[in-house]
RNA sequence: GCUGGUGUGGUGGAAUGGCAUACACGCUCGCCUUAAGAGCGAGUGCUCACAAGGCAUAAGGGUUCGACUCCCUUCACCAGCACCA
């Protein structure tokens, strides 16, 4: 017998599996389909840990369901666009393109050692034109139907670079790059209409597929549908007014102030001669804050405009004010404050003097002043001091008085969405080009669908200097207007690169198509996806945008389903030996290649399996590799014990063999990858005990390996004489006839605690009289029936029996 | 602060109402070896010098004949969101 040595076997079968091309994927043929999706990898340029134990799952699966009969689709492709790449390339000094291209050519390669049966033919790279050509396509579909939109928002902005900065990207105040301020500025950009979907995108109860629950949780928080009422005050002394969004009209009796973020429009309208000079600089000090400094620090701060607004239930006077606490991105960036009933209003009143008013009955009844924060009751009681709403629940006065209000004229009932449209521009080079002219003439005019892909030109100055590069492309950006014909330029913004993949896995199945998207049929044929694995940090992000083009391509008419995965679940994390997530900085990167040099592949991919539950967050152990290293080398030994059919199995060897074929079947089924391994391990155990094994159970533990180990298992196979492949054998059956026990051991309690374990013949396990009788009897359970009765004897036929004993 | 989740040996974990600690790692002892490593065998929750027994699934309480599992309270940790009116 040869010594088991990977890289001796594992390189050749990759070689072989390669030229024959097993995986490719027949779309045609639909029957039994079934479709395994992992996230597409980032193209950063080698893979790491995180992708072995992602795809190690998935092919697995992939595995498992083709030899089950199924018509297995997995496929993968490249994350190709974005800022990772255009920095490591200034770094570098290489073209993205370049750089990015012999990344995907790299981990092309270290996708075959991992050995994973993916379906190559079927792929997409986001940053081929024949893929992003659809990218825009999608865009002008969105254009036209007022989906996507130009519009100017709130954003980091960075004078100096000229370009708006993620909150990421701005470090205590200050531009990454360049160290200058950042401010707040209302930038002109590209909007996708998220919340045009906002209540499709809400999950129902229960929802209609199988994802996580606390994505779905997540997702609806992010979504944060909330119905209230707008309700309009008169500006005591001018014509204007001021609309505050509220969802707790019923402590409106209570209203002592109304606040004004510092960006709303009739802030310095508003503010007397006396306080303008004040309100001004506060907006300013607000204006240079970054989102994080805002969030950082809670401390109640704001100016007073000199103005009052009118509370028409009972014509007091609240004086207004302009304060950071109110965001101008949600309702109508003013609200009425109610600090009786309401921290934040409570803390602001506090600070700045404003008078406080009970409308709620407190705890324990209390009606006395409110002066201590602990007494601001919000979410429950009775109305007090508050009219023709006294003694109501808060919820009963919040529908009273919303009808009251929209009845006198005073407020509107809406709903609000804490989701907001979502910006694609970004003012860098590597991205899909927004496929817009814009002409001084005639505005904004769409490139025609004939005209795409318009190409992102490979010449370009893309070192940081202040404006987009694609700017400094003057070739490429001065074009004729195809409305006027006139003097025009392109669009110089590229699209966020998540645009790019929150529709990949529709192209995957028809990338080569010129004439459309996808074909209409192929896709109803095979998604939505079976299976859709990847991380848990795509909750709000990721999941909910390829969520948002899933209903988009619905409206389209493209498809006529409402989701595209049956089920999602979330893989786990391999931190690195000191418990911390991997990383270059910190010098705790385990390199997989290192490993597989070390271990070989099917190690690697079996102690990542092995580690625990699928979604497991665990520091990597190279102990534990090593055990996965000795059990393939324990599978290995067995050869020399494998006989031919000279010996006949015995009963308990076919029992457990088929135990073991149903424990594996069904967990793989579940995901549950470490107790099949395990259950695999314990019939090497017996097996191993053994003088001779048997061909026949041989074969079976083989393949029932095979989809975790893929190299081992099919060397072996050859080795042992079979047929090529054995990755193409069907999955073993169990057979029930060698489920069935003779002998049941029943453990017998006495007041709750196992005493004794008998031993029962399989046909009297449902004579009661008889099991008690063995039971009462029972040597070790005497013992402890001395001197006591018993009292009542409960039988859960095959699995216990507990006897209920007093003195 | 809010939401969701988790808590079991020295370690990763198994068991989701019925024999707690499967499987693996680590450790200890032994065999083999000139030696090291590898390999093979035995042992390994705590307590009790052994045995018999008792105790133990973050802490406390409850439901049940029976609870790691279900319910309540507290604590700790992880993740996401966070001045959302």
């Amino acid at each position: 017998m040869k010594k088991y040595v990977p890289s001796n076997i594992e390189p050749k079968w990759q070689k072989k599996w390669a030229q024959e091309d097993l995986n490719k994927t027949d779309l045609s043929n639909t029957k039994n389909k079934y479709y395994v999706l992992v996230e597409l990898p980032y193209t950063s340029g080698d893979l790491h840990m995180g992708h072995w134990f992602t795809f190690t799952m998935g092919d697995i699966l992939a595995r498992f369901k083709r030899r089950q009969g199924c018509n297995v689709l997995f496929p993968n492709g490249f994350d190709a666009f974005g800022l990772p790449a255009e920095n490591a390339a200034i770094k570098q000094k290489v073209h993205p393109r370049d750089w990015t291209y012999q990344n995907i050519a790299r981990m092309k390669e270290q996708f075959g050692t991992m050995g994973v049966s993916i379906d190559w033919q079927k792929t997409a790279i986001t940053c081929d034109p024949e893929y992003y050509k659809w990218n825009q396509w999608i865009f002008l579909k969105m254009l036209e139907r007022g989906i996507a939109y130009r519009g100017k928002a709130l954003s980091n902005w960075c004078p100096s670079c000229q370009t708006v900065l993620a909150d990421e990207n701005v470090e205590a105040g200050k531009c990454w790059r360049c160290g200058s301020e950042v401010v707040k500025k209302e930038v002109m950009q590209w909007f996708l209409k998220l919340t045009h979907y906002a209540d499709k995108l809400l999950w129902q109860n229960p929802p209609q597929v199988d994802w996580p629950k606390p994505l779905i949780e997540a997702q609806n928080d992010w979504i944060g549908k909330s119905e209230g009422i707008n309700i309009t005050y008169e500006v005591a002394g001018t014509n204007e007014e001021i609309v505050c969004f509220t969802t707790r009209p019923d402590t409106n009796f209570g209203a002592t102030f109304i606040v004004l973020a510092p960006e709303h429009p009739l802030v310095l309208k508003l503010s007397d001669e006396e306080y303008k000079n004040k309100v001004k600089e506060y907006i300013d000090q607000s204006a240079k804050k970054s989102e994080l400094q805002r969030k950082e620090n809670k401390e109640k701060t704001g100016v007073f405009t000199g103005k009052f607004a009118i509370n028409q239930l009972n014509d007091e006077k609240m004086p207004i004010w302009v304060a950071d606490y109110v965001l101008m991105g949600y309702g109508t960036g003013a609200v009425v404050g109610v600090p009786g009933h309401d921290r934040r209003d409570f803390e602001f009143a506090k600070k700045f003097d404003l008078a406080v008013k009970r409308v709620v009955v407190g705890k324990d009844g209390d009606t006395s002043a409110i002066t201590q924060i602990e007494q601001v009751q919000e979410k429950e009681g009775k109305m007090v001091n508050s009219s023709f709403l006294d003694g109501l629940d808060i919820h009963q006065a919040t529908k009273k008085i919303m009808d009251y209000l929209e009845k006198k004229g005073w407020g509107k009932k809406i709903t609000i969405y804490h989701l907001h449209d979502w910006s694609i521009s970004r003012q860098r080079y590597w991205g899909t080009p927004i496929p817009v002219i814009h002409c001084d003439n005639c505005g904004v005019v769409p490139v025609a669908e004939k005209d795409l892909p318009v190409e992102l030109p490979y010449q370009v100055d893309y070192q940081p200097q202040g404006k987009p590069p694609l700017a400094t492309s003057e070739d490429w950006v001065l074009v004729k207007c195809p409305k006027c014909g006139g003097k025009a330029s392109r669009e110089v913004e590229t699209m966020d690169g998540f645009v790019d993949n929150s529709w990949y896995f529709y192209r995957y199945l028809d990338s080569k198509n010129e004439k459309s998207i996808f074909d209409k049929d192929l896709i109803a044929n095979w998604i939505p996806v079976n299976i859709y694995i990847g991380g848990a940090e795509h909750t709000v992000g990721h999941t909910l945008y390829s969520r948002f083009f899933t209903k988009f391509f619905h409206d389209l008419g493209l498809i006529s389903f409402d989701e595209y995965a049956l089920k999602r679940v979330h893989h786990g994390v391999i931190l690195g030996p000191d418990g911390a997530r991997m990383s270059k900085s910190r010098g705790n990167v385990v390199n997989p290649d290192e490993e597989v040099k070390k271990y070989g592949a099917d190690a690697i991919r079996l102690y990542l399996m092995f580690l625990g539950p699928f979604n497991i967050v665990t520091a990597w152990n190279p102990d534990n590799v090593n055990g996965a290293y000795h059990f393939l080398q324990r599978v290995w030994g067995l050869q020399e014990k494998v006989t031919g059919n000279s010996l006949q199995l015995t009963d308990k060897d076919l029992k457990l063999m088929h135990k073991t074929i149903k424990k594996v079947t069904e967990d793989i089924g579940q995901l549950k990858f470490n107790t099949a391994i395990a259950t695999l391990m314990e019939w090497l155990n017996y097996l191993s005990k053994k003088d001779k094994v048997l061909l026949e159970e041989y074969k079976i533990l083989l393949q029932l390996l095979a989809p975790f180990a893929p190299y081992i298992t099919e060397e072996l196979w050859s080795i042992s004489g079979e047929k090529y492949s054995i990755h193409q054998q069907p999955w073993p059956q169990s057979d029930n006839k060698y489920l069935q026990e003779v002998e049941v051991s029943l453990p017998v309690q006495v007041n709750g605690k196992v005493k004794d374990v008998l031993l029962i013949q399989k046909d009297i396990l449902d004579n009661k009289e008889v099991i008690e009788k063995m039971a009462l009897t029972a040597e070790k359970v005497q013992k402890f029936l001395s001197g006591k009765s018993v009292k009542k004897v409960i039988y859960i036929p095959g699995k216990v029996i507990s006897l209920v004993v007093s003195n």
